[in-house]
DNA sequence: TTTATTAATCGTAATATTGCAATATAATAA
DNA sequence: TTATTATATTGCAATATTACGATTAATAAA
């Protein structure tokens, strides 16, 4: 069906699963990379950098708008992307909760 | 197209975002979460634990085991599963450092 | 105003993912 | 052998994702 049953799973589940979504694809890696790299924002610069259309670019910078990780200011005809250090923040913390569920001091199975 | 440009991303970008992918379905978050809890593996309960059909567990159980997040022993008719430690060691070395990039200390952006 | 420049949006094609019923496979039990 | 049990695989329908050309919108420059 290509339709995810969210109701059948906790808020946290979904969560998790969202943030990862938003990781699931290289170029919107590349993009988060780019922009911790280079500190200052950037936006169009990215289509040369990655080597994806400037549509397909909008569309990955807008998800990761959309799920808090970046965030983007007008400047004059351009528009300066940055990583929203506050969401990234709080990002890491639910997903490294997630990761180091192993130290949970268990014994071994089959 | 729905069809991810990989060959114009580096190794790792496609790893992380693999990585990302395999955990980007609640379902998925909530077998791992399970086989945590449970410490001592378990298979087709999760069809039960979780609400969704067993074609549809397996295929979830396949993918995680294809990345390598877990692994399954035959066990009489049934199949135990359980974490895959070591590749969770490494996949949280991967991604830590993917998601720690914040602490390399720059200033502020737009 | 006209013309660039930059980025978002629209529309669409191709492919991927999710979910399940039906079926197949494999191991054990009777 | 014939059930029974547990899981995998197949096939398919519905939806999602990826990518891009064409267009639009907004600002800046001429």
């Amino acid at each position: 069906m290509g339709l995810t049953k969210s109701e059948i799973f906790t808020e946290e589940q979904n969560q998790i699963a969202n943030i990862a979504k938003a990781f699931g694809h290289p170029a919107r890696v590349a993009i988060l990379q780019y922009l911790f790299k280079i500190n200052s924002c950037i936006c169009g610069d990215l289509v040369e950098e990655i080597g994806l259309a400037q549509p397909t670019i909008s569309q990955h910078l807008k998800e990761l708008k959309n799920i808090g990780l970046i965030k983007g200011n007008i400047e004059g005809t351009s528009i300066c992307y940055c990583i929203n250090k506050d969401n990234w923040s709080k990002m890491k913390t639910i997903v490294s909760e997630f990761l180091n569920q192993d130290l949970n001091e268990n014994i071994n199975c089959c």
